[in-house]
Order: C-alpha cells, then structure tokens, then sequence
DNA sequence: AATGTACTATTAACGCTGTTAACATGTCAA
DNA sequence: TTGACATGTTAACAGCGTTAATAGTACATT
C-alpha cells in the first residue's frame, strides 16, 4: 500500500492522519517561525487545520511534545557514516554535527535541552561517540563522562547563540550597549568593548576553539 | 537616617519598602520552595504581603524580573579572593564555585542561563577569570572564548542536573527504566544500564572530569 | 497648618495559556 | 443494521502576565 497520497492536498496537509511524529514535524515548522514562544497548542492545532484538543489524543501534554520534537530533531542527523581512521577528527565532527543541528532549528538547544529524551535516535548518537570514545583508548564511565562534558559545552554555547534576539545585527549593539557603562566606569583591565565587540559574537570560532581545547585535553587523558 | 527597622514585622517583612533588588530575593526564595514553575507574579505578590500590580512599580516584566534574581545569584559568590600562586586552580576553583552558585538555587542554571545579564557583579566576575587567563598567558580573544567555554561547560552540566525531577532517588529509576528496553534491544556494545546506574548520575565528579579535560587544554594551548 | 504633588497600593479586567469534559461525527467489524 | 471505537467538535475552567482606572498616603511647598 504505502498511501500513495491519495489527494494533492487542497490547500493544507489537511487530512494527513495526524500521528505524534507529524505534529512534532509541524511543531518544530512553526517554532522555526514564531519562536518558542510562539509554539502553543492552538496554534500548533490550527496549523495542522484542526481543532486544539485533537492534539490530546495523540501526545499527552506539552512536554511530551517537546520531547517528540527533540528527538525528531536528533534524528534529522545520523551518526552512522563517522569510521574514519582518526576517531579525534570522528569525535570533532559529532560535536559539529550536533551544533549544527541545534543551530538549524530555531530555538533549537532549549528544545533539546529541556528534553531527557532517552529515546532510540538519541541513544543511537550516543552509542556511536562512546565508541569513538572506546577507541582513542578511554575506560567507560570516563568516556561516558566526556561525552556527556562535551555534549554539555557545545548545548551550552548554542544556548547562548540562540539566546540572543533573532537578529544579530540588533543584539550586538544592544548588549554592548548595556556592558558599555559598566565596563569603562571601574577597573576594568581585561575586558573592553572593542574585545567583546570582535570576538564575542564569534560564535563559530568560540565554539571550534573550546572544542579544541577539550580535544587536546582528552589526548592529554590519555597519554598519561 | 538609614531605617532603624521601625517596627518589628508583625508576621511577615510587611513594609520592607519593596526594592527591586528585595523582590529578586523574595522571588529566589520562592523559587526555591515552589520551583521555576510556581514563581508567578501572583505568587510572589502574595508572598511579599502586596498585591500583585505593585510589582510593575519597580519592574518592567517577568523577563527583568529574571535578570534581576540572575545578577542577585552571582553577588552571591565574588571571585575577588582568588589570587593563589596557581592560575590554573583558581580558574579552576572559579568554575567550581560557579557551579556551587547554580546548585545552591533551585532551577539556578535556567535562571542564569535565561538571561544576559551584562551587569555589574557578573562581568566582575568575568574580570577576574580573564585576568587568571592572562597570567596564564593566553591571548585576550583567546582568553574570552575560553571563559565562554568553560561557562558553558558549566552550565549545561548543571542544566542537565537541575533538569531531572527533584528527587534523586526517584528521577534515576525513572531515566533508567525509559532507556532499559531501547538498550536491551539493538546493538548497543559501548552503553548499558549499569554504566548509566553507576556514572551518569555522579555530577560531581563528572563535572570535576570534564574541568579536568579542559585545564589540560589550556595548558597545551599555552605550551606550544 | 493647609495644600498640591508624587509615589504607592488596590480592584477589576483583558487576552492568552494548557487542559478537560461533554458531545457529535465518521469508519469499520460483526 | 448495529454496535464499537477512533476522531473530531464546542464550551469551559483555572491560571497566567500585564494594564487601566482608581484610591490612599507621605512629603515639599505655600
């Protein structure tokens, strides 16, 4: 059978059937529009053409879909190609990976990261870098440990990426804007706004810099 | 003048005035009771015997509300005494007294994370590390991304802690009984549920690793 | 001392939220 | 045809952040 898509649709999905995975997709849709903020169940409801308490039959609550979402998120990028013969450079490109992912969706590391989906895509990725993990030579609890080290830095740096207003262009000044006063008022040696203006908003290079550092603290592991 | 406390507060702090800085401090202690969820405007009113509008007098929105209690969490901790004649262990007690902060305040990594502040104890605090960074001998761009690294390292490890339910002993069976058939099934070589029972939730030293990992980053930064 | 002014507090209400109850419709098996 | 069951609807509830309009209250000035 495999639903050969029996009517071109008149102007919505209209009728697609409604599974969880489907309004998670259409979750996810309208957060990359409205924000996540914008994500409530009557919109979500309306976008799907629908009224709000059909959503009720397919997820519990709000916070289920959230996880559905999560781990559709998790799932758009697979792990499953990495085998080169340097798993350091394996190990690197997971943490992109994931950085990517959570970049591409808006709002997309506070989904994730109020999510503790141990769902099958999560765990899958997780198994992949605990083998890489196993690999450079680490016991379990202590690869165990990194990744979950290195999931946080790089969850942590797309948390403030995205925490900023949508347009970057606005939020820079704004915040210089407010640090400004502070930081030339006292004795301020270390930090200026020259420096934070040039380099904070850097957020590729910060991110490959502490990835790097973390990198060459696992080959310091061990070598010891 | 300076308020002898004119009368001894018959039950509550009635008249205290109501600053904005005692309502951030109201509205943590309510955090910590009722958590993240239950600090509603009303609530707070409520427990600063006021109704809730009076709030509005000394704060725009919820959001300053937020920014406020963030800046109120970091004064609480100052880094002005760390002047040993190891860089590297104050920059690492620097972390973990941060970590202490977020701990310490129920839903403290959400609280701190929701917000940019760029206030005055906070980049203080920032001032600090990036001096310790400077002794060390990184460069400044370099020694700003790996302040930024390094906090969020930190806070997504306590985000990840904060996040399970509040109790300990009833969130690990939970977590654990949710990621037992997925592991059972497929071929999962490198995790199983006794490593997660013994490991994942041990955030202290799993946060101690990953500080470890980074500080020996940074030295081989500097070295070479 | 009386008065004007600014601050502080109150009550009422608006539009929105997640969620549930009660009821209607449609679809397929016996 | 007659159930049974999934799927949809409308109406409503309690609670949220926030604002408007109003009342009280303290203090500087006349």
């Amino acid at each position: 059978m495999s639903n050969p898509d029996p009517e071109q649709t008149p102007q919505r999905q209209k009728k697609a059937k409604l599974t969880s995975q489907k309004i998670a997709e259409t979750a996810l849709a309208l957060v990359n529009e409205q924000g996540l903020c914008g994500l409530t169940m009557r919109a979500l409801s309306e976008a799907m053409g629908v009224q709000a308490p059909v959503i009720y039959r397919h997820i519990a609550d709000k916070q289920q879909l959230l996880d559905e979402m999560a781990e559709a998120m998790v799932s758009q990028a697979p792990l499953d190609d990495l085998a080169s013969d340097d798993p350091y450079a394996d190990l690197a490109e997971s943490c992109r990976r994931l950085r990517r992912i959570l970049l591409a969706q808006r709002d997309g590391a506070r989904i994730i990261g109020g999510s503790y989906a141990a769902k099958h895509n999560t765990l899958r990725g997780a198994e992949t870098v605990m083998g890489l993990l196993a690999r450079i030579g680490l016991p379990q609890h202590k690869a165990m440990w990194t990744m979950m080290s290195l999931f946080s830095f790089t969850l942590g740096e797309v948390l403030e990426q995205q925490g900023l207003p949508d347009d970057p262009a606005q939020a820079k000044p704004a915040i210089l804007a407010a640090a400004g006063p502070v930081l030339a008022d006292a004795h301020f040696k270390h930090i200026n706004t020259e420096l934070l203006s040039e380099h904070f908003f850097d957020f590729d290079q910060r991110f490959e810099f502490g990835l790097k550092l973390f990198l060459a603290g696992i080959r310091e592991e061990v070598a010891v």
